[in-house]
DNA sequence: TTACGTGTATTATATAATGTAGTACACCTA
DNA sequence: TAGGTGTACTACATTATATAATACACGTAA
């Protein structure tokens, strides 16, 4: 389900943060259903149950996830969509250095475009 | 010319990068122009020589400036595209990042198609 | 040649981010 | 009550980032 790669020099818990907002788009994980706990997570990928929880905070926090204590956490029904103008300019920074970055790695703006497209045929639409 | 944020808590190397990059692709600092010295460069930004300098070698590995000892740096007249199968995966997984927060951000694919053409608009076609 | 400005290399130190380890607590369900 | 939840806390180790202080090799110009 997760799978956090060792070569990846990003954090485990933003590889976490990453792959279960993809498997929520992309339907893999339904609306109101059960993640996997903490601990089981932690143990399944064999890290920390500390590094999983920062994850699942951050996931809550941006409304992808939700807990119930004692219960357990769970996909949330509905998202809730936090419009954040913070987090929109950072996006579009993000944006600009990968098309600035791409142009040194020679490839077109059009190429830029067609990816998006294909992103969007994988994840898009079903939620 | 360079600005350092210090609120950004990227690295003041990749924020030298990035901004270097940009001021080519946009003409302001032109091919065969000579760049701020390691150290112009570091006393400008406030920041240790040696920062400035991970930042020209990155920046040099990439085909943006080259060095001439003893004389400086300069844009490079032509830039080499290096064509890197590993660079052009990790972009597009940049952009699937990007697309995926975009949606819990609120951001349609349309208005992340219409940013590109921004950015296109204001960096493109310069060089 | 000499003086100066280049980029580069090295070592040491400090701080913050990241991850691990262990423990404890509060809450819910069976 | 017992076991599974998420959460909180402290302590420690490792790494990335940045600073600091030198030193070196090379090219240019006085």
């Amino acid at each position: 389900m997760i799978q956090i790669d060792p070569r990846n020099s990003s954090p485990i818990y933003e590889q976490i943060i990453k792959q279960m907002k993809e498997l929520c788009l992309k339907g893999i994980l339904k609306p109101g259903e059960k993640v996997p706990s903490v601990r089981e997570l932690s143990s399944m990928i064999v890290a920390n149950p500390n590094t999983v929880s920062k994850a699942y905070k951050e996931l809550e926090r941006e409304g992808v996830i939700e807990t119930l204590r004692g219960r357990g956490t769970f996909v949330t029904e509905t998202v809730q969509i936090k419009m954040n103008e913070e987090k929109v300019e950072m996006l579009k920074e993000q944006l600009k250095s990968i098309v600035v970055d791409a142009y040194y790695a020679g490839i077109k703006i059009d190429d830029i475009q067609n990816w998006i497209k294909e992103i969007e045929k994988e994840i898009g639409g079903k939620r």
